[in-house]
DNA sequence: TATAATTAATTTGTAAACAAAGTAATACAT
DNA sequence: ATGTATTACTTTGTTTACAAATTAATTATA
């Protein structure tokens, strides 16, 4: 007696398992971001930024793949806590410059730890680590193009 | 001159990318499922119900691993679209049993339709399905347990 | 040079998602 | 038997997350 939905059934979704691995991850990282007053998606523009040091909504978005109506609440959180500063662009006053202040320029350094622990949380192989990091930005791209 | 935070910079992270491609995936099934009138996570929930038939709000969170204050207005949202039934227990009230309708068993047809468009979508080969979901299982096992 | 179109960010509305607190029913312990 | 603890679910509060509508500034066009 075959099930003619056996493709539906949980125990054979790809996809299932790779939104718990996302939800635990971030779940995760809130636990060991507390320190830093971060929320995961709060460190991955804090990441950003580290890098960038300054930017504006459209190009982080970009970059993030975040809406600029998720990003305007939570920018205005990291100013609120001294991370970022936001102000208007004077060349075009449409677009709003942000950039990163001392005090978050100095959170990288709990950042590295963050970062250790979780490579210890996750506890893959580099062999492994970059096989899960090809298939994942292969379904991406693919996910994202069609 | 080397970059002392090269760990934490973006292009060196792999929970972001999945992530994203979780984000990603949830979209696309969003725009897929609109037709049975169904989200990502509601549709995750009729999966289970698909097979279960009924159950009640702790044993779904166990295996979908939701919260049951996640759950509570998920599933009224479904009673109300007359996919699912609630309704208190009556050996024990304090539990609320779940169980799937006439309408909502019927929407697995439509759903292995979306399934084929998902797979369809992802384009991995078998063995390439396989690696992923081998390697998400073992990061979601670590991570939970750590 | 007015007017229209475009662009960048914000606001609004809806749906997760979880932690923490609250409620009601049941089980346990003395 | 009665008070305590536990359990199952709900409610409340905060943070994402995105679509759609809105606002304000700039650019393109007639």
């Amino acid at each position: 007696m075959t099930d003619r939905y056996e493709a539906i059934r949980l125990r054979n979704q790809l996809c299932f398992p790779i939104y718990l691995c996302s939800k635990e991850i971030t779940r995760k990282y809130g636990t060991m971001l507390e320190k830093m007053d971060l929320t995961y998606t709060q460190y991955v523009v804090m990441m950003y930024f580290w890098e960038k040091k300054s930017s504006n909504v459209k190009e982080l978005g970009k970059t993030l793949m975040l809406d600029p109506s998720t990003l305007t609440p939570l920018l205005k959180k990291l100013e609120a806590k001294g991370y970022l500063i936001r102000e208007r662009s004077q060349s075009d006053e449409r677009n709003l410059t942000v950039t990163i202040t001392e005090a978050g320029d100095k959170l990288q350094d709990a950042a590295l730890s963050v970062h250790d622990e979780m490579c210890g949380c996750i506890d893959l192989s580099a062999e492994e680590a970059e096989t899960l990091y090809k298939l994942i930005a292969k379904v991406l791209m693919n996910v994202e193009n069609r």
